[in-house]
DNA sequence: GCCGTTTTCGGCCCGACTGTTTTCAGTCG
């Protein structure tokens, strides 16, 4: 069985986190991180592409000699050079890694002293003091490590954009108006717009910085002040997400805020350019010697480099430096775009209200259209519609049509895939809707062949117009179910299906690089909330998020036509 | 281990902070 993606780029993450404690040349330690990276942002498995017979050293990053890697990890399942490291060092020393304080040096040290290959025998050795007997472990280091020892079960924690947002939003707020400050933003993967946030990143310009340190440290929902310092304070919230605040001088203002709102990846990039053109930049400003010749604004700094402006969401180093160079940026979808929302549920089956008050909500935030896509049969629980129950369904929205004003209600349905392909309705009704959405919502865990035949099966149908939260992974619980993403991605072109961005900010689904491959395929995508009551029509802000960083433009999203266009869309051959 | 219009060797982003030192290594973002 071939590996997926992001199993061998966690293989190739292990073997540079191997390395860095072998203590070998960190440029190869980077070398196989750069590697992991290409390999994650991929939105095609590599086995598929290796069928195809590509030439894996055209990727970013990827040599000879990891080209024979993937090979061999594809075929066997396996990589000889990371099993040869752990017949050399035991397996679990790259987990100490995740303690905050220690990284590779250290944990060599004390590998080489004390054989720890173990949190609870990091942990003995710390509380028996042997551990001071190591060179550089004082007593600040050795509590951070026992605290770190026991914080491990959280290490690593992300937090989901919609969680941190109301945090970062009061924060900002609460910065803003203190007297003194003059700029504020929430830089970090936050102003990338992320699925999930690590910690926030709040870059300030002020007046004076002291005061306002304080009146940050002061801030109600803080549970812990880590650090308070000239340029820099931490703080932890009581929901365990960290707050960095981070001072900024005016004419520094670009340079920081592109610098902390990363990526990584995308800063080193622009950093190699400057360097090219005989220029330094770090979060300052751009410098000529010592001479600083910009950095006030993003824009400007772009400008220099003979880019036009990148905006945060693209910038992951999947392509918009060149995209940019070459002045084919795609112009971003934006939520002002939207005009409808195609897949709501209402008090016929588990949502929770009704088609007239989902209606009037949408009508509120000026659509002019939604979609009434509630439940099949098959969906017991969810009180899923039989034929008879869809067509009282279809005719109530006939009736209610007449009754509204400024928006239309088109009569869909949220249709099962079941475990052999076929839908839960029968075709006579299905082909009365204005549009049909396929979902699979049991059976996840069929063989990758087995549920790339089902739902490739499904498209085939000819109703069938929107492959609803096409992975059904939920973030944080519950990974995409075994697809083959090529096969899917083929047969939405043969049988001009659509695939949902489901904007529930659990699901976020399909995920932003595969987004971006459905757009390169030219696939058509709908950004769709799934609300089941009228607030969460709201969640359309966290879909066109993921749009945005999938490249995906207004044209290629079917709920930014008009009425017209849409039904001309959803019809058909 | 990758990469290349200064190309097959010799570079590889850049700086701050912490804790430990007494001038700096290690870690982090």
């Amino acid at each position: 069985m071939a590996l997926s993606n992001s199993e061998i780029a966690d293989i190739f993450n292990q073997m540079a986190d191997m390395l860095e404690i072998k203590g070998e040349n960190p440029f190869k330690v980077r070398a196989y991180r750069n590697a992991a990276r290409t390999v994650q942002n991929l939105g095609k498995s590599l086995d598929s592409l290796m069928e195809e017979g590509m030439e894996l050293t055209k990727l970013p990053g990827i040599g000879h000699d990891l080209a024979e890697s993937i090979a061999e990890i594809i075929e066997t399942g396996k990589f000889s050079k990371l099993e040869a490291l752990k017949k050399e060092m035991p397996e679990g020393l790259d987990k100490l890694l995740s303690i905050e304080g220690l990284g590779p040096k250290r944990i060599r040290q004390l590998y080489d002293t004390f054989h720890i290959t173990s949190l609870e025998e990091l942990a003995k050795v710390a509380e028996s003091g042997e551990i001071y007997t190591l060179k550089g472990f004082g007593p600040k280091l050795v509590e951070k490590i026992l605290k770190g020892v026991r914080l491990a079960k959280k290490a690593g924690h992300r937090f989901r954009f919609d969680v941190a947002k109301p945090f970062a939003e009061e924060l900002r707020s609460y910065l803003e108006n203190f007297e003194g400050v003059i700029d504020v933003e929430v830089a970090g993967s936050y102003r990338r717009k992320k699925e999930t946030v690590g910690d926030l990143d709040i870059l300030v310009v002020a007046e004076n910085w002291e005061r306002v340190v304080d009146w940050f440290v002061a801030f109600e929902k803080i549970k812990e002040v880590v650090s308070k310092g000239p340029t820099r304070s931490t703080v932890i919230l009581r929901n365990d997400l960290q707050v960095d605040l981070r001072s900024v001088a005016k004419e520094s203002y670009g340079s920081a805020l592109h610098y902390f709102t990363g990526s990584k990846a995308h800063n080193i990039k622009i950093r190699k350019m400057a360097i090219e053109k005989g220029w330094k930049i770090n979060e300052y400003g751009v410098f000529q010697g010592e001479r600083r010749i910009g950095g006030e604004t993003e824009e400007q700094i772009y400008r220099m480099l003979g880019l036009r402006y990148i905006e945060p969401e693209l910038r992951e180093d999947r392509g918009e430096v060149e995209a940019s160079l070459e002045g084919r940026l795609p112009k971003l979808v934006t939520l002002e775009e939207v005009r409808g929302d195609l897949h709501v549920h209402s008090n016929w089956t588990d949502g929770h209200a009704s088609i007239r008050e989902m209606a009037e909500a949408a009508k509120a935030k000026g659509y002019d259209y939604i979609a009434i896509t509630d439940h099949s049969r098959h969906l017991t629980v969810a009180k899923g519609l039989d034929e008879k129950r869809l067509r009282e369904q279809m005719e109530a929205i006939d009736k209610l049509n007449e009754t509204l004003d400024g928006i239309t209600v088109l009569k869909g349905i949220e249709c099962d895939i079941l475990e052999d392909g076929s839908l839960d309705l029968p075709d006579s009704v299905l082909n009365e809707l204005d549009i049909v959405l396929g979902a699979v919502h049991y059976k996840f865990n069929l063989s990758k062949k087995e549920q790339t035949r089902r739902i490739v099966k499904a498209m085939q149908h000819p109703c069938f117009n929107v492959l609803a939260h096409p992975t059904g992974r939920i973030i944080g619980h519950r990974n995409a179910y075994e697809l083959d993403m090529g096969e899917i991605f083929k047969a939405c072109k043969n049988e001009q299906v659509a695939l949902e961005i489901n904007a529930q900010p659990e699901r976020l689904d399909l995920n932003d690089i595969y987004a971006k491959v459905a757009k390169e395929e030219g696939i058509k995508l709908s950004v769709a909330t799934d609300a089941h009551d009228p607030m969460s029509l709201d969640f359309m802000e966290y879909g066109i998020n993921q749009a945005r960083r999938g490249w995906l433009e207004k044209e290629e999203i079917l709920n930014t036509r008009t009425l017209k266009q849409l039904k001309a869309l959803l019809k058909k051959g």
